[in-house]
DNA sequence: CCTCAATGGTCTAACACTAGCCCAATCAAC
DNA sequence: GTTGATTGGGCTAGTGTTAGACCATTGAGG
């Protein structure tokens, strides 16, 4: 009785889950995930350009590093160029990094960094957790301050200048996870909008692909708000679809 | 111009997406994180009760740590009562956890230990990922092959026997995932279901309920085996949601 | 001017983690 | 039996990380 119960046909596929279950447990020292996550804050418009870091202590707090290994970092980005970082009272580290505009860079050479498997690999994810997230949010009740919330993204977006346009293009998108209030959830999305966000950059933002995101944009708000998961679901499942149509445009 | 660009209206809800974004980098030290993680592995089943963990060597880099951080985790998870650690050729750490029987852990006390806003968290999270998988999965041309894995998941879970039956109902809804191709989403839908298996394991299985869900089960497959999006997530939606009204009714 | 609170800059001692090496035990094959 | 390959057990030197204290700079407000 104390056997193996492991049937044949269990071994089939089981490494597959094993490979899923003991992948690394971390990804890197705490110094490069540190780097990494000021880089997505950075990136993502989280911060924005002008705007400063919390205060370093706080920030090593809230990020569960000492201070030290956070200076590290804020110092290698500082040298990067990304931040400007200035001592004293009302001191703190600023935002210096402006997106770069689209079109200038080679988007061949951004896939080629990061390797056709992973692309397809966060492309699918960020369709997984996207409309997971949208058919939970259509699902549920909402309050008018979150009703409110959702529209005046979509506002901000319409009236969005270019140069602003993938910061609110981004907190539109990370709010409809926010909005479910689940934390598990909201990081993953903003994980899977990192993993796509060089991509996006390299995208030159043409006048009629906006216009195909803002009515998109639109079926989605409004799916939601009206409760309809299947719809939101599809809606969400389009508008990425076509960004992975355009990227399979721009690559061939 | 090189003042903030931040407007008023934008700061209303940006202290959600900075708890987002600067989140712990790391949820505790390598030994902590990886005793999770070799929990994880045997108490989703995905090293069945009998088989044994891979050689030491080979795990730590799977697990991308030091050998002597994964002996730490093995011998608690020894001490613990879950692995048996045999030394000499053909030996390694064979796992003595067997899946406790349901009905026999207080629920109340389980959640209690989570708190019921991580309760909520962990059961949102499922619901997206997992919805978010079966509809690409739904979306995507399927192989032969991959139509047969997933048809052999399902009639092993009809046949499994009781102490068998949490194992097979996760390698189930794990297939889903890692069908899908994407180490990123298989990686979530494991965390997710890992978030919720004790909760499983602490309700009872009756045979009501278990009808549902085989049914239910054949209503997913049904609807990715057709490649329809909307249908899958639906049936998905619908099996957790029964999870979750089984778990309200035992908590009230 | 001065003061003082907030903030970055720096140091140190303790602890965690790693890489690499060699030892000890086991057991199938010969 | 003896052997050899495989596996866990244990050690050491070096590096990464932390907690906490103290110093240096800045600028608003008195």
């Amino acid at each position: 009785m104390a056997g193996p119960m492991t049937r044949p046909e269990d071994t089939v596929d089981d490494s597959a889950r094993l490979m899923t279950v003991l992948r690394p447990v971390r990804a890197g020292n705490a110094f490069e995930e540190t780097v990494e996550r000021l880089l997505q804050a950075i990136k993502l418009g989280v911060v924005a350009p002008g705007a400063k870091l919390p205060p370093e202590r706080e920030l090593a707090v809230q990020l569960g590093i000492s201070r030290v290994t956070l200076r590290e970092a804020i110092r290698a980005l500082q040298e990067a160029g990304y931040l400007d970082v200035r001592r004293g009272r009302y001191g703190g580290a600023f935002v210096t990094y402006v997106p770069p505009q689209p079109g200038t860079g080679d988007l061949r050479r951004v896939v080629a960094d990061m390797g056709t498997a992973d692309l397809t690999d966060a492309l699918t994810f960020r369709m997984a957790v996207e409309c997971g997230a949208a058919a939970v949010l259509a699902a549920s009740d909402l309050t008018d301050e979150q009703r409110a919330v959702l529209r005046r993204r979509l506002a901000d977006l319409d009236e969005a200048r270019v140069e602003d346009y993938r910061r609110l293009d981004t907190a539109f998108h990370l709010s409809i996870a926010e909005l479910t209030g689940s934390p598990l959830l909201a990081a993953a999305c903003a994980d899977a909008r990192l993993r796509v966000s060089d991509l996006l950059n390299a995208i030159p933002m043409l006048q009629v692909n906006l216009e195909h995101a803002a009515s998109q944009h639109q079926a989605i708000v409004a799916a939601i708000l009206a409760g309809d998961p299947e719809a939101a679901r599809r809606a969400v499942a389009e508008h990425l679809e076509g960004t992975a149509a355009l990227l399979r445009a721009f690559l061939s």
